[in-house]
Parts: structure tokens; sequence; C-alpha cells
DNA sequence: TTAGGGTTAG
């Protein structure tokens, strides 16, 4: 790399003696270099501006090289910066903390701590600039020990009230999980803006605190002191997506068409998540189609939520769509198509793709695709076939549990007790999943008849004192969070209402072919899980049942014609009524836009 | 008078 920047710097030596005006120092020749390396469009501009600097006498000047650097770094050219801050006859805190900033942006986050490192063997100070980027560092390793001794530096440093620093140290706690750590500190801040709220909000969104996020939020737009941007609309749609709350994610989806964010492709991805993780992959659809040149990250989103949605060919078509469309997938597109083959009973497409992956893609299969391709051969009962897959491959810890917990549910739901006995006993001994595993194997005992293993391996859990967390699932009906425990239904009032309607999926569908996957155990009271599953199963349909019941359909539009909305909400929900459906969109308008007198007068949807 | 913070898919 050090030789091919000599050989640019010769080229270039040779071009510019052409226009060789530059051969001696004066400060309007120092403030054109500036200007030039600030704004030019390519590295051959850049080494040429370089050569010319040389020529000039000025490669010695601290502030030209800063701008040299940073300008090489633009380019991703972080072995050209360091080649420069290397020859630097005297470095300042900007040439440390831009070669820093350099490293993290070219996704070496380590080398950018090594260089502090070196620094502190130097008189330079650091300051604010130096430790947003160091924290910054911290929080892409989720480096909480590193993250820590840097906040402790921060306060004796006197940094401790530094906007930016206090807003990269609440993202670093929330990356690290921390969620108290950081609402300690965005609590710590005299003045906030709307990057710090939105740092506080994403570390809640990110950490299956959905409610907080929501909450916060809400502060957030009653203070009026600023308008959400796009970073905090798409965290705050993630935390709706997470929530599954559909009806906070229309809401923010009319917020974001009227602060005109609708055109930003990563909000749009947000609202595609969103909507497919809500149960409407139509309205997500919808969205994924308005954006003009999507990437592989709407592509992929949209082949998630489709999959997810059991609608394996939509998401086979639109991977089909991007190839042709030269956009090239990544890991997670193939976790997404494994997937829709998988629950769409695809077996040889979904095996075709993955074996294609390497060759054909450039896209070395990890844990995660071995575990979506185990969880497709058994879930049409090639169990066998699984479990040599699961064998052959070497995959680390996290992975492992997880490959090896679906070869668990795999063969319990087949009857292979052999399998569901090696596959908890790998869990087991690798510490992870444990009290799943014991569940499910003790299920998979009382499966085949088995009831004395069955009965001992629960009197083993009682002895060695391992508890299972009951499951839940929950649904959102009209601004309401309906929540199910598994094996509990004595805390919900409507609990004979819904029983009665589950007897009734059941049987529908049944008539229409399905197997269900547990059978007589599922009231027994050793199945717990059982009866999770079957909580979980029609949840989904569920919804479906109650929205028949509690929202029937033709709310009448005539309402909104009685009704003068301001023009910003007007275009709102022509924009909107585009994308959902016609009722939806009658009770999120009568709900959140305020009238007066037959006029609207609102400013804001919350 | 150069360097720093927050967003989307699994």
């Amino acid at each position: 790399m050090r030789q091919s920047l000599k050989s640019n710097l010769v080229i270039t030596h040779t071009v510019s003696r052409q226009h060789n005006s530059f051969f001696h120092y004066d400060s309007n020749a120092k403030t054109y270099f500036i200007e030039q390396l600030q704004t030019c469009k390519n590295l051959i501009s850049a080494t040429t501006t370089h050569s010319n600097v040389v020529k000039s006498g000025l490669s010695n000047d601290t502030f030209t090289t800063n701008h040299l650097i940073n300008c090489y770094i633009r380019f991703l050219k972080i072995n050209h910066a360091h080649k420069l801050f290397d020859e630097m006859p005297q470095r300042n805190v900007v040439s440390w903390t831009s070669l820093m900033a350099g490293y993290v942006t070219c996704g070496r986050p380590n080398t950018a701590l090594w260089l502090f490192h070196q620094m502190q063997g130097t008189l330079v100070l650091p300051n604010e600039f130096t430790f947003a980027t160091l924290i910054n560092a911290c929080s892409i390793l989720a480096s909480l020990d590193m993250g820590r001794r840097i906040h402790g530096r921060v306060e004796v440093m006197g940094f401790g009230s530094n906007r930016v620093v206090c807003s990269s140290l609440i993202d670093m706690y929330g990356k690290c999980n921390h969620v108290d750590e950081a609402r300690m500190v965005f609590d710590s801040m005299c003045v906030r803006n709307v990057v710090s709220w939105t740092s506080m909000i994403t570390t809640y969104a990110q950490n299956a605190q959905g409610h907080h996020a929501l909450q916060l939020f809400r502060e957030f737009t009653h203070l009026r002191m600023e308008k959400p941007n796009h970073f905090m609309l798409c965290s705050v749609i993630s935390a709706c997506a997470s929530l599954g709350s559909l009806g906070s994610g229309k809401v923010t989806h009319g917020m974001v068409i009227r602060l005109c964010h609708d055109a930003n492709d990563v909000v749009a991805t947000a609202l595609v998540d969103m909507y497919a993780k809500c149960g409407c992959v139509h309205y997500s659809d919808k969205v994924f189609r308005r954006i003009p040149n999507p990437s592989v990250i709407p592509y992929t989103s949209m082949i998630v939520g489709a999959a997810k949605y059991g609608l394996g060919t939509l998401s086979l078509q639109l991977f089909q769509e991007m190839i042709d469309r030269r956009i090239k997938p990544n890991d997670v597109t193939f976790v997404g198509v494994l997937h829709a083959c998988s629950h769409s009973g695809l077996i040889d497409k979904g095996l075709e793709l993955f074996n294609s992956m390497n060759g054909k893609y450039r896209v070395m299969p990890d844990s995660k695709h071995y575990t979506c391709v185990a969880d497709m051969l058994g879930r049409v009962g090639r169990v066998e076939e699984a479990y040599q897959l699961a064998k052959s491959v070497h995959v680390e810890r996290d992975g492992y549990s997880i490959l090896w917990g679906t070869l668990l549910s795999a063969s319990r739901l087949h009857g292979r007790v052999d399998i569901a006995f090696e596959a908890s006993r790998r869990l087991i001994e690798s510490n992870q999943q444990v009290a799943g595993a014991y569940v499910t194997l003790s299920n998979a005992y009382a499966l085949a008849g088995d009831w004395e293993n069955a009965h001992q391996l629960r009197s083993e859990m009682k002895h060695t004192g391992i508890c299972k967390e009951p499951g839940s699932s929950w649904i959102e009906i009209k601004n309401s969070t309906y929540v199910f425990h598994a094996g509990d239904v004595s805390k919900c009032s409507q609990a004979n209402e819904i029983l009665s309607l589950l007897k009734e999926l059941k049987h529908r569908m049944k008539e229409r072919g399905y197997v269900g996957r547990t059978t007589g155990l599922v009231f027994v009271d050793i199945e717990e899980e059982a009866k999770e599953e079957i909580v979980s199963l029609h949840s989904e349909k569920l919804a479906l049942a109650f929205g028949l019941i509690n929202m029937p359909k033709g709310v009448t539009i005539r309402v909104m014609k009685n009704l003068r909305m301001c023009r910003d909400c007007h275009e709102s929900f022509k924009l909107i009524s585009d994308i959902v459906e016609r009722d939806f969109v009658v009770r999120d308008v009568n709900r959140f836009h305020h009238f007066k007198n037959g006029l609207c007068t609102c400013g804001d949807f919350w």
C-alpha cells in the first residue's frame, strides 16, 4: 500500500508540472490546498493535491497534513493516512483523533483503542473529540470494560457534561445491554438535544424495552424543543415493531409522512419491517414498492417479512428480482430465503440455495444457515439428515445452542427420542438453554409414552433448582395489549371466550388438513411447553378473529367528508390511504387528530 | 481552524 502511494505521487508530480505555481510556500497556496482537499471528489485529485503540497514545502505543516489525513480517510485509504501520520514531525490532538476516527470508520475499532494507548505516552492530551471517537469504538466492540474505563477518564478530565460525549456514552452502554447505566448518563445531562434523546430511545428499543422507548418519545414530542428527525423516527418504528404495536406504528408512519421523511430509504425499511412484524405484510409490500432503488437491506427486510408470514413464493420472487437487478445478497438475505423455504415446505429449493451460497453468490454459510437448513429438514421429518448436518459442522458457542436447540425441537416433534436425548445432553453440557432442554426432553419422553423418564426429568429439575420461566405471547387489539402466559389463562377475563375460539379454530384447521404438533398431551399438567405452543400458534389467528368481532369493517368514511383538515394532515391522509386499509385510517385519523368546530387544529399526532 | 455522537434486515 505504501509503495502504491509513492507511485501515485510520482505520476501526479509529472501531471502537476503543467501548472506548477505552488513550488513555494505562501498562505494563499495553503488555503487553496485545504479547499482542494475538502472538496476533492476522487483519490486521483487527492494525490495530485498531496503532490502539490509536498512541492510547495508544506508537508511538515501540521494543519495541512491533518487535512491530508482526513482526505485520505474520506476515501477509506487508512494506510495512506497512517503513513502521513508516521512522517509528521509534530502531531497534535487533531492528528491523533483523525487517525483514530479513520480506523473506526474502516471497521478497525481495536486499532483506534491501540492508538489511544500510544497517545498516552506523548504530551498530547485527549479532548472531547478524542473521547467521543473512543467511546464509539467501544460501542462497536460492545466492550463494556473498556467503555467504563474511558468513561472514568472522561469524568476525571472534565468532559462529563459534554453533550456529544454523553450521547456516545448512552449509545455505548445501550449497545453493551446496560440500559440503567445509559439512563443514568441521560439523566445526568444538563442540556439534551435530539441526538441524546435518540440515543436513549434507541437503547430502550434495542434492549426489548419498547414501551419505555415509546414513552420517552412521547416526552420528547411534548417538550416541543426539536422535531424528530429520521434517526429518531427509525428507532421509534423499530420499537413499535418489537412490540408488534400496529397502532403506534401507523401513528409514527403518519408522523414520518408529515415530517417529509418518507423518502428516506432507512425509514422506509424500518416501516417495511414494522408492518411485517405487526402482521401486515401487505402494507410492508406497499411501502417497499415506493422505494425507488432498494438496496440489499430493504430487499432482505421484505424477504424476511414475507417468509415469516408463510409467503415463501413471494420471498423467492423478491430474491430473484434482486439478483436480476444485480444487487448482491448477503448472509442475512440467505437467512431470509432459507427461512422462507423452511416455512413454506420448499425443501428442494432451499437445499439448492444453500448449496449455491458460496460458489454462486460468494456468501460463506455459517451457523445461522446451518440452523435454517436443520429446521427445514426437521419440519418435514428428515430429522436424521438434520442430525448428520449438525454433527458435521463446527459452530461457535451461541450458534451451537441454537443449532442443537433446533434439532431438539425437531426430534421431539417427530418422536426421535435418541436424537432428542443427544441434543439435550449437548445443550446441558454447554450450559446453555438448560431449563428449556430439560422441559423439551421431558416432553419428548412423554410423547413417546415414556412417562417414567419424563417424570424423572421433572423431579431432577425440582431437586437441582432448574426453573424455566413460562413463555408468553401477546397481541395488541384496539390499543390494548393482551398477554398470554403458558399454562395460565386464569388472569384473562375472556379466558372462556378465547378457549372456545381456539377450539373452533383448531377444528377448522383440522378440517383443512392441519396436523397438530400437540396431541392429548396439551392439557396434561406436565406439558406447559405444549400449552405455550398452542397459544402462540394461534395468537395471530386470534388477533384476526378478534378483529372480525371487535373491528367491524365499514366505519363510515362519510365522517371524513365533514371534517376540514389542515393541508399537512390532508396530504398525510391521502398518502396513508394509499398504503393502509381505509377503516384503519379513519380510526387513526379520528383518534390522533384534534378537531375543533370541524377544523383540524392538529399540530402533532401524539 | 482540521477530528467526534444517534437509524433499517437475522
